[in-house]
Formats: C-alpha cells, sequence, structure tokens
DNA sequence: GTCTATATTGCGATAGAC
DNA sequence: GTCTATCGCAATATAGAC
C-alpha cells in the first residue's frame, strides 16, 4: 500500500517473526497453554527481547487477530441484504475470501476458547465470529433485531460459520505446508459454509 | 455456559461434581486457562480437598473425556464397512446417538487445542477425533491402508467431523440450558456431518 | 473428606547494562 | 534491539491437623 505508515517504516520484521511463531503456538497449544518463554525459545532471543515489541502476551495475541478481524468486519460493514440464499452465498464468498487472505495461523486461532475472554473484552473484537452468524441469521429470519431471531436460524447460521472454520483447518490437516488457499479450496469452504447453511 | 446445573443438592459424589464444574470451566477457558483454584472455589471447596479426589489436574481433565472416548471407541471397534454412502450414515447416526448420551461438556471439552497434547500421550486417547475422520476417509477412499488415502477425501472426512462437533456447540448456543440433546437434534447433527461429507 | 499452611516451580513483566 | 538479572505473584501439588 501507500507510505502513510511512515512511524512503523524502521519495524523491522522482527515483530512480524514474533507474531508469525506465537501464532503457530497458539494455534498449538492454546493461547494460556503457551508461555512467553516457549515464543523466546523458538525465535532464539530472551523474553526481554520479545517484551521490547509487545507491551504484553495480550498485545502479540491481539496482533495476531487483528488482521483477519479488519478484513472480515470490512466485508460486514458494507451491510449486504442477507435475505436471499444468493446473497447469503455471494455473503459468504466475500468473508472467504478476505479469510484466505489472512495467513493460516492467524485464522485457525480462533478456535481458542481463551481469545473470546482475553480479545474480546480488551480489543472490542466483540466477537467478529459470533457477529458473522448473527447476521446470516438475522438474513435467515428476515429480520433486523437479534431478539427475535428464530432458534433454529440462530443454530443453522452459528453452525454455518463454525463449521467453515473446521474445514478450513480440515484443508490444512489435508494438504500440509500450504500457506494461502488455492481457488479451489475458497470455493470447496464456500459451498461447505452455504450447505450447512441453507438446509 | 454456565456450571449451576452441576450444584445439585440431593449430590453427595464429590468426585461427580468436580467432574461436571470443571468440565464447564475447561469448555468455557480452555485446561491451561483454567487453575484448580478456580475449579475449588467454583464448588465452594478448598484446593486440597480436589486433591483427594484427583491426584492432577490432569487427571480430572481425562476423567472429564473418558465416557465420550470409550462411547465412540465402541462404534469404531464394531469395525464396519465405510464403503457405501448408506453405511457412512448408518455409523454417523451411531457415533452422534453415543455422544448425544455424553454430557455436553464433556463432547464440547474436544475443541481445546491443548487436549490433545494433555491428553493425546497421557491416556493414550491417541485423538479418537481424529480416528473418526480417517475411518470416514479410508471408507471414502474404499482403502484399508490410512496412506493411500486420497487428500480430497480426508479434507472432506475431516470437516465432517470437525463439522459434526461445530454443529453440536452452535446447538447450545442456540438452545441454551439443554443438557441431553433431543432426537430432533441428533439427526440434524448426524444429517449435517452427512452432507458436509458426501458432497 | 475437608481443612490450614507451606513447599516449590514457573509465569508475566521490569530494570538497567551493553 | 537484545541481553542478564530479578521482582512479585500465581500456579500445581503436598503435609499434617481435625
Amino acid at each position: 500500500m501507500s507510505t502513510e505508515a511512515a512511524v512503523d517504516a524502521r519495524r523491522t520484521d522482527t515483530r512480524e517473526r514474533i507474531i508469525a511463531v506465537a501464532g503457530g503456538l497458539f494455534v498449538e497449544r492454546g493461547f494460556a497453554g503457551t508461555s512467553i518463554r516457549d515464543i523466546s525459545d523458538a525465535l532464539g532471543v530472551t523474553k526481554a527481547a520479545l517484551y521490547y515489541h509487545f507491551a504484553s502476551k495480550e498485545e502479540i495475541l491481539a496482533a495476531i487477530v487483528a488482521r483477519p478481524i479488519s478484513a472480515i468486519r470490512e466485508v460486514v460493514e458494507t451491510d449486504p441484504d442477507l435475505t436471499s440464499v444468493a446473497s447469503r452465498r455471494a455473503f459468504i464468498g466475500q468473508v472467504v475470501t478476505a479469510v484466505a487472505a489472512c495467513e493460516p495461523n492467524e485464522v485457525a486461532i480462533f478456535k481458542d476458547p481463551q481469545l473470546k475472554a482475553v480479545v474480546g473484552t480488551e480489543l472490542e473484537n466483540s466477537g467478529v465470529i459470533n457477529n458473522l452468524a448473527i447476521e446470516l441469521a438475522k438474513g435467515l429470519s428476515g429480520v433486523d433485531d437479534v431478539a427475535t431471531i428464530k432458534p433454529e436460524h440462530l443454530v443453522r447460521a452459528s453452525a454455518a460459520v463454525a463449521a467453515g472454520l473446521a474445514v478450513i483447518d480440515a484443508w490444512h490437516i489435508a494438504y500440509p505446508g500450504h500457506e494461502k488457499f488455492t481457488q479451489e479450496a475458497v470455493e470447496y469452504i464456500g459451498d461447505t459454509v452455504a450447505t450447512v447453511l441453507e438446509r
């Protein structure tokens, strides 16, 4: 992009390496199950070096999830109509495409049960993932108020979104080493989400 | 998900109360994110009391997952033929039924990334959940050797199993407070798994 | 079976030298 | 920007009284 990030210009790749390594460990062992020492050891530096780049362990987590969160939020904020099957399928495609542009670890990390408690309150991520399900459920029910969503629509929407995350994981299990998703993968994931959603 | 349901006056069996309360907390905060003190506080006893019933925190986890693990294993060990759509659908139905008989927390806990590391090595659960996906993938590919499973079959099977767990979660989100699954839920979950598997 | 008290380890985080 | 050294604290787990 452009050069507006002059302040960040002096940023070495160390910060990005921390995000990458910590992301992998968080996905593997969970946030609470990973210590600062685990991360610094994996990087070959000391704990203190980490604290030069990040003020806290939670800040590392926040940096990891920041990109997928804003990518998803960008799609949601276009405030599309979701009352038809076709519009929902298009919406899902946009979300999956946005997510596919992120690093796999940055997405897989959303499985962590602790993430909601840690990031949810602090970063006001406020559950972007949950919001996705709610938006879809509102579309299914054809309502604008969360309180009037029909339970069976909420279960379908929640299941669809969760299944999407699950399929992303499954893809990485079956095709390990792939950094980014192929177009085929993006379509498969979107189709799976749509299938679970629309029955 | 709360732990109120476990606070039952007629329960004198402390061990079972520990399992119930700890299960709820592990699901909510993850295994590593839950301390012994968290559990004992929720129970209204001291930490030392817990250690009278369990030798370690990991042993509590092992007790929680023991029931769903053996329930699933029982189904898998009937060694059914999984080379046809109908047989796979029947197999999925059996697994979901077995899982539905367990406490919700005992199943939801399998999302925890740490669980594999903690239980996997110790209890030789060796990934009952992963085994499910592998069995289904072998059926799809029509092979007996794991190494010859086609990648697209593994991704479908992994996705289907993970989606099943996801739907179970979604059901609890939409219908909170339900301790056991209704027959309707069991069928919905089975259908979802089968749908993701067979496309 | 539950308590108080404690041993011990490892955690997140900081200070200050280089 | 990374290091060594350390602080304060919370973690798991144990000992022994009741």
